[in-house]
RNA sequence: GGCGGCAUAGCCAAGUGGUAAGGCAGGGGUCUGCAAAAUCCUUAUCGUCGGUUCGAUUCCGACUGCCGCCUCCA
């Protein structure tokens, strides 16, 4: 089996194969940490965990790199705002980032590189575009030049002469100085008062696109294996990335771009601008499982649009309790079953295969999801009749190969459960013994309102009464 | 104006040239005093119109609708 990978560059699903066999050499754009993240960041985090996941469960080594944009307009506004430093804000919100980010089981990536620790790196790169003519400073800025690359837009499909400049509305001043309307910014010169750093160019700071080359060529080289973002980094962002990159070092940057679909809300994409976005801290307050979340984000192929509404999440909440109740019956029947816990790896039914075939059409989730839903269901319908019954027709063996299969392919979807916690004793046996005793002898009179009151009682105690030919039962709900 | 994407059951969502996974929600039956659990059954001609084909939801074209990007953006 051969994983694929649509890129966005060649707009078509592609073999995976890894520069260096067994290596995979992966970089995401993070956030610029300037605010909390909202839903939108929560969706790429994952998807993008998911993939690394995936490449590690199929036994790449795996590098990922994610930066944190810590210089930016938009940061500076927010420290004059509160009158803080630059550092300040970008320092906090990268906290912020951790606090939300990790409780969605996305794993750390190996480096978090920073803007402000590479400069050097980035004015080096950006010496060497204008040593080869691709970059032209003016007036304390630097530009890159897009007409100086013959292939600039290959990544997003557009030509210079069909683009409409200031489409979106944003066109900044200063726009005389460029040669080009799509010359972006690789060194903006300092104004007063802004965070800045000596260059050969005068006092200045970074453009934003320059920090992902030189962090890439620092960290990795000339070219990585995968390179992934939102959709909406597409342009101008990864573009000019891939301008900047490939023109320093005559190599391609990435050999797969990957991008995921935006989250939208109410039709529209989610977004700062709009301000309709919702933090994935509010959302979490709701309160919901921060694995709600995460199912529901998988449970949409990840370069599709995906909204956001109160029934999508509902529906991901009761699926979580499915899965919860799969994954969790290692814990409340392995023992009982005599579960030797060794490790095996036998395949049943083919459920790996399936989950690997569905993982390897281009990580399409919700068809690896399906085979994890068939586990976890087989799994809790075997966990109530162990509950209800007292037994199940079904061997050990079997149970546990199915169990372990459940937690491992889960696992590779980030997907895992917390340990049940132990109910608080509120109620001793002898004190349900007696209740049910009072209860049954209602039930022997017809007295069945008495009967279900009693059951109610009980029920609020989290103690669940399950009645038998003959005899009535309890479990901990 | 340019580039791209999407349209599948009540909702979410995969997928395939030979009459469509999965999740959520719902309906009906058996069992039960009622529940619970189990179990059986049940809910889609895949946006519209053409074309190719023995046959298309799946390929091609047109149309309609929605969305994203066109120097803030995950």
């Amino acid at each position: 089996m051969t994983l694929n990978l649509y890129n966005t560059q060649t707009r078509r699903k592609e073999a995976f194969v890894p520069l260096t066999p067994n290596a995979v050499k992966m970089y995401c754009c993070g956030v610029t940490v300037y605010d909390l993240c909202h839903l939108g960041h929560a969706r790429s985090y994952i998807v993008w965990d998911t993939v690394r996941r995936y490449l590690l469960w199929l036994g790449y080594e795996v590098r990922y790199v994610q930066n944190f944009t810590d210089i930016d307009d938009k940061i500076l506004k927010r420290a004059n705002e509160r009158e803080m430093t630059m550092q300040e804000v970008s320092d906090r919100y990268i906290q912020e980032y951790f606090a939300d980010i990790r409780p969605l089981n996305v794993l750390d990536a190996d480096e978090y590189p920073r803007v402000t620790e590479h400069i050097p790196q980035i004015q080096q790169i950006i010496q060497d575009l204008i040593d080869k003519g691709y970059a032209y400073p003016v007036g304390g800025d630097v530009y890159y030049q897009v007409e100086r690359l013959p292939d600039y837009g290959k990544l997003s499909g557009r030509k210079l002469e069909d683009m409409q400049a200031g489409a979106s509305g944003r066109v900044n001043e200063g726009e005389i100085k460029k040669k080009h309307p799509f010359d972006f910014a690789l060194w903006k010169a300092a104004k007063s008062g802004e965070p800045a750093w000596d260059s050969p160019w005068g006092k200045g700071r970074p453009g934003w696109h320059i920090e992902c080359s030189a962090m890439v060529r620092s960290l990795f080289g000339d070219t990585i294996d995968i390179h992934s973002g939102g959709g909406d980094l597409v342009f101008p962002h990864h573009e000019n990335e891939i301008a900047q990159s490939e023109a320093a070092t005559g190599k391609p940057l990435a050999r797969y771009w990957l991008h995921n679909g935006m989250v939208k809300i109410g039709g529209d994409k989610m977004s700062k601008s709009l301000s309709n976005f919702i933090t994935i801290r509010n959302f979490l307050e709701h309160p919901y499982d921060p694995m709600v979340l995460r199912l529901f984000v998988l449970l949409a192929h990840y370069r599709k649009p995906l909204d956001f509404t109160e029934e999508a999440i509902a529906s991901a909440e009761n699926g979580w309790q499915t899965l919860q109740e799969g994954l969790h019956f290692g814990q409340r029947y392995g023992a009982k079953l005599g579960w030797k816990l060794s490790e095996m790896s036998v395949d049943s039914n083919g459920y790996k295969e399936r989950f690997q075939e569905s993982m390897d059409d281009d990580i399409n989730t919700p068809g690896g999801l399906a085979v994890i839903f068939e586990l976890a269901k087989e799994l809790r319908k075997e966990s109530n009749l162990l509950t209800h019954e007292g037994k199940t027709e079904i061997a050990s063996e079997v149970l546990e190969i199915q169990w372990k299969t459940l937690v491992e392919l889960a696992g590779v979807l980030g997907i895992e459960a917390q340990p049940e916690a132990a109910t608080v004793e509120e109620i001793g046996e002898a004190e349900i013994a007696a209740i049910i005793e009072q209860r049954t002898a209602a039930r022997n009179a017809k007295n069945f309102a008495e009967g279900d009151r009693l059951r109610d009682e009980l029920k609020a105690k989290g103690i669940i009464l399950v009645d038998k030919a003959g005899e009535t039962t309890w479990h901990r709900g």
